[in-house]
DNA sequence: TTCGACACATAGCA
DNA sequence: ATGCTATGTGTCGA
């Protein structure tokens, strides 16, 4: 990514007309929690605009997403299995059975649902969560080699020298002797031809554990102010007699400053480790259904693909370009735990509170904008890319699990042989089955949540792939607002089953605020004030 | 001006 | 080494 001749994000954000998306409606509810749990509503996450009136025209239940990107599960939801708890889930649900509808239900996508939405009823503050240690998942019974060290923001080494900033990380290769005999068209990072750089240690970030509670660029650039992440074509023209050289040259927050090259579309150092998440924020409490112990979520998440960080310290990605994020959550008890107990939530009524029985865990990621009145939504594409579908990023059904680290993400990319397939699900799905075969669990038990979890595949860590933000997006250059995005990564809760399903969000984590660069080169100059600059104006940070 | 569609190019994979 | 694949991004034209 990173070089592309794609300019920024404009400073307005508008969903095509055309496409059917609907403007000015907010893609964070900030409605109060407890004002969402009232009588008066119709389920758990009635409040959300998108969701509280399917036949609403104004803003229909799939209003964020077209038709075709409706959001949905990777597989099917075979089981109607409705936990025996005190809370009542049937006379919950019963309510408003007319209103509940599950896209996750449904193996194609639903015209008329959009999961991605349900239950986001975040608050309109949002509480840090403490005590995220989570030692109970190092015991669980798969073995997972690629499992890095969790909870600290690790920098490898030494940090780079100063200078290393204005150093160019990339070289034409052209200028690399008898490697190339024809003129290259794209370009080559230093690390791959010189020893390892202080750019290495970005790939060493555990970002996931990086607590950020804004979601600035700034806040980002603070904690990575003192090393060089690998940026592209940060000198030499490799085209200056071209109008796209010359078009690049013009920003300033450019991360290749002016030296825009063409990457090579498979170079492995498109992967890299992007902008780190906050801590888990909790929306919903969870409980233990045994000792209805209340449970800290955490969420891990990381972005393997797509980001890099630019020197003013925005973290920048391509509209055209794939980017990759992986999710895992746990929730502070051992797997073992996890396995023999059933879990619920609550909602507040007018009197007193309702438990919710949790039908299954599963793990999301939403893109969402600063400017609340712009929506942002993501697309998936197949390998085939043009000639495959599109679809909105899949809602894995997840267990707890541990982020593997960011090379094995990478390895996990485009495999085809069967032995590396299998590794790799080894270390991304869950195998229920097989559980149950090697714990000798029994699997008809009613107080364990394996038992109303989707039949297919779960997930220990959802993968979600050559995932790009949404062709949607177009650009308005009538604001001097600043608009960013951020990425979320939510832990759901899939309440209900069947028709009833339903799903809210627990927690969420999400990403400091990152700009997007569309693909009109003629908005490069603009995006210089487009993105959030933070206190201090950035268009005075040079490299 | 924007974007879908197509095209080109190149590194990874088997 | 060879051929296929995946994907960054250049380009055309509606």
């Amino acid at each position: 990514m990173g070089l592309s001749t794609e300019d920024h994000l404009q400073d307005d954000v508008h969903f095509d007309d055309d496409e059917g998306l609907p403007q000015n409606i907010p893609s964070y509810p900030l409605s109060d929690i407890h004002s969402l749990d009232s009588q008066n509503s119709s389920i758990l996450t009635q409040h959300h605009p998108s969701l509280s009136d399917f036949s609403s025209s104004r803003a229909p239940y799939n209003a964020k997403y077209p038709p075709q990107l409706q959001r949905r599960l990777p597989r099917a939801f075979p089981l109607a299995t409705v936990l025996n708890h005190p809370g009542s889930t049937h006379e919950i649900m019963g309510q408003h059975d007319d209103n509940l509808h599950s896209p996750l239900t449904h193996e194609q996508p639903h015209p008329n649902h959009d999961l991605s939405t349900v239950g986001q009823d975040y608050p309109p503050q949002q509480v840090p969560l403490h005590g995220l240690s989570m030692p109970g998942l190092l015991s669980k019974p798969a073995l997972i080699p690629h499992i890095q060290a969790p909870l600290q923001y690790q920098f490898a080494g030494q940090m780079p020298q100063p200078s290393m900033q204005s150093q160019p990380q990339l070289i034409n290769i052209p200028h690399m002797p008898q490697q190339y005999p024809q003129m290259p068209q794209y370009t080559q990072h230093l690390a791959q031809l010189l020893p390892p750089q202080p750019s290495h240690q970005h790939s060493q970030i555990l970002s996931s554990s990086m607590p950020i509670t804004s979601q600035l660029p700034q806040m980002s650039a603070q904690h990575h102010q003192h090393y060089l992440p690998p940026l592209q074509g940060m000198h030499e023209p490799p085209y200056l007699n071209s109008s796209y050289a010359t078009q690049k040259r013009h920003s300033e927050d450019d991360i290749s400053d002016g030296t825009k090259q063409r990457v090579a579309p498979r170079r492995a150092d498109l992967f890299r480790v992007g902008p780190p998440f906050s801590e888990a924020v909790e929306h919903r409490p969870i409980f233990r259904g045994d000792t209805h112990e209340r449970l800290t979520p955490h969420i891990e998440a990381r972005i393997d693909r797509g980001f890099e960080l630019a020197g003013s310290g925005n973290w920048i990605g391509y509209k055209r370009n794939y980017f990759t994020m992986v999710v895992a959550f746990d929730l502070g008890i051992d797997f073992s735990t996890f396995t023999n107990t059933t879990f619920y939530t609550s909602r507040n009524l007018a009197v007193g509170t309702e438990d919710v029985p949790i039908n299954y865990f599963a793990l999301n990621i939403e893109a969402k904008c600063s400017d609340s009145e712009a929506q942002v939504s993501l697309v998936q594409h197949t390998p085939k890319r043009d000639k495959g579908p599109q679809n909105a990023p899949p809602i894995f059904p997840a267990v707890p699990g541990r982020l593997p680290d960011h090379e094995t993400v990478k390895e996990s990319c485009n495999k085809r042989n069967d032995t590396k397939l299998e590794l790799m699900n080894k270390i991304f799905n869950f195998d229920r089955d097989d559980f149950y075969s090697h714990q000798r669990h029994n699997q008809n038990t009613n107080n364990s949540v394996l038992g109303t979890y989707p039949q297919n595949k779960i997930a220990r860590v959802a993968r979600f792939e050559r995932i790009q933000f949404t062709k949607s997006i177009r650009t308005k250059v009538t604001t001097m607002q600043h608009k960013y995005f951020t990425l979320h990564a939510e832990l759901v809760g899939v309440l209900g089953s069947g028709s009833k399903e339903q799903h809210v969000v627990l927690a969420s984590a999400n990403t400091p605020g990152l700009l997007v660069r569309g693909r009109s080169p003629s908005k490069y100059h603009t995006e210089k004030t487009s993105g959030y600059r933070g206190p201090s104006d950035s268009e005075n940070y040079s490299m």
